[in-house]
DNA sequence: CATCTCAGTGCAAACGTTTGCAGAATAGGA
DNA sequence: TCCTATTCTGCAAACGTTTGCACTGAGATG
């Protein structure tokens, strides 16, 4: 029924260990026996079995990719980015949602570790602890969370800060508020980190932080009156969606983006060009963060002596669109 | 280095078959010892090698899922379902993107085939041909596209259309664009099939089909001009982007919606529940969808008795948001 | 006590590959 | 012509499981 090494051997008159050198290791053979033994094998549709390769070679040829959530075209932006990496470089990919559940992840990950040649995780929800024990189960990459010891890739979350920070004063906000995400973010740290860092060094700039908030749209609905409570003319929002949120509630109370006052984000997710007013936010090149990825975690499972720095970040650039002007009354 | 079923079965002082009847068919082997293997394997961290298993059994417990764009959102919520869906029966999901390419997509599934236990196509983008052929090397299920002979799961976009014709109709629109998506999309035809037999059926109500159009944001801004000058008082677009293209065209040339003009879309994606106005369009329940093709595969991989139809249809929701009012000048 | 049944266990073959090793064939050199 | 080096090919052993078959021993039945 389905067609062996073993019968494409016997069509074609040679031994087993032949047609395994001729279609593998092409240089092993003579010419001839592989012309021979390759237009048999495609006559037949002859297609090794991975499994029996697999179990000699201690090689799955595919790759383990674990995702919070694959509804988020986050994610989705980087598991397109990690699968068609892996498809060049002659792997498949495993795929594992965690619906945001570290549980889920950590056994996720265990599933995965034995059965495939590595693992990347992406925004990892997991401990320290955990992620450092997988790392020792086997190849492992993070990607946008980073870990001594562990290859990861992050984006550049403090160059994207300060490009916004740059943008807002330069058009001549001089009293900035940023509505932060989840206490328990990676990104947000570097976020809050950079702006202050900036503000500080900026003269008379002042930044309000407000939150934290769930990073969703409800988020920026429910950050957008203390915002304006404060006084700010521009609001950073944590990302593109909480800043939806934000211009939402601020049209609710008759606001004007950006006339009375200025909004950005952060991702630039597909609906950010969308909507009305475009959003100004950080353009995250996800897909080619998904690429890196597949990159970082090919030289551990190859063992290529690995010049690239254990932690990789991926440069970011400020899209500047509706959502951002001068202010009203520059002060 | 790494514990194989040996290593068990010597630690626990019984022969390699007890081991694997013991984890495997609990009911082969004695309480007391299906205890201590248990409890053996576990101290040691033992886990099956998928491998080995797939080459004896010639199951791999896994299946593949074949989808158009990973980053579309339509799409990562079908993902989700699948992998939910599957993790639960027990399999592992290979995922592979096509990038719309029916030629890649063929490659995929054909890739894919001798490696999993089964294969679902997403909205494939092939030819009926192949997808036949395809059925023929393993257990195939499509979602989104309906092929007599393969098992099927798709949305009831006839339901879906006559929904909304029923909605505007109550509204008093009876002047109502169609702007319809690509010719090569079945759920074009299904829906455009539905919405003429809908209003030949209804009394003084004319329907004017545009286009076809791209099923993108753009394709809206294309459209939003020839509706507005057939007269129409109110739009259906082929879906949620096309919707959205068609409010920002009308925005831009200062038509109110809903107050002008009526808007409704198709799918329901996340972010037609962000702008404004809202839309009001069809629910297709995309993570249910997933879930459904995962059980349909399951009975033929399983070879359960089928009682379910070889073609299912998902019932689908209208949902009114702000998008709909009664036409400004009712005829 | 002899016989039978049957649950529990172990032996060994098989799954489809890859690969180290050894043998065969070929070519080249003396 | 013989020897050696080199290239090519085949044999057979592994990889870690599952599973058909045979065996053992205990309990049931006569």
């Amino acid at each position: 029924m389905v067609v062996t090494i073993r019968d494409v051997a016997h069509v074609a008159g040679v031994s087993i260990s032949t047609v395994s050198r001729a279609l593998a290791s092409p240089d092993k053979v003579s010419a001839s026996t592989r012309l021979l033994v390759e237009e048999t094998a495609r006559s037949m549709g002859y297609r090794a079995n991975r499994a029996a390769r697999g179990l000699v070679t201690g090689r799955t040829s595919s790759i383990g990719l674990v995702v919070p959530d694959l509804e988020n075209p986050f994610f989705g932006s980087i598991c397109k980015g990690v699968q068609a990496r892996a498809r060049a470089a002659g792997y498949s990919v495993f795929i594992a949602d965690t619906d945001e559940d570290p549980s889920l992840e950590d056994e996720a990950v265990r599933n995965l570790t034995k059965q495939v040649d590595g693992v990347i995780i992406c925004s990892a929800r997991s401990t320290d602890a955990a992620l450092q024990q997988a790392a020792q189960d086997g190849p492992l990459v993070l990607v946008n969370r980073a870990l001594p010891g562990i290859p990861s890739i992050t984006f550049d979350n403090g160059g994207g800060a300060r490009a916004v920070m740059r943008h807002l004063i330069a058009l001549g906000h001089r009293r900035i508020a940023y509505v932060a995400g989840p206490v328990t973010s990676w990104s947000n740290r570097e976020r809050t980190l950079a702006l202050q860092t900036f503000a500080a060094e900026a003269d008379h700039v002042d930044l309000i932080e407000l939150g934290n908030f769930p990073p969703f749209f409800s988020g920026g609905m429910q950050a957008a009156d203390l915002a304006v409570a404060s006084g700010a003319t521009a609001i950073v929002a944590f990302n593109d969606l909480v800043a939806l949120g934000v211009i939402e509630r601020l049209r609710q109370r008759g606001l004007q983006v950006p006339a009375d006052i200025s909004v950005t984000g952060f991702d630039n997710v597909p609906v950010s060009a969308l909507v009305w007013p475009n959003l100004t936010t950080v353009d995250f090149p996800r897909i080619q963060m998904g690429r890196a990825s597949v990159d970082a975690l090919l030289d551990t499972v190859l063992a290529r002596t690995s010049p690239r720095p254990a932690i990789q970040e991926i440069p970011v650039e400020l899209v500047v669109r509706q959502s951002t002007a001068p202010p009203a009354q520059p002060s």
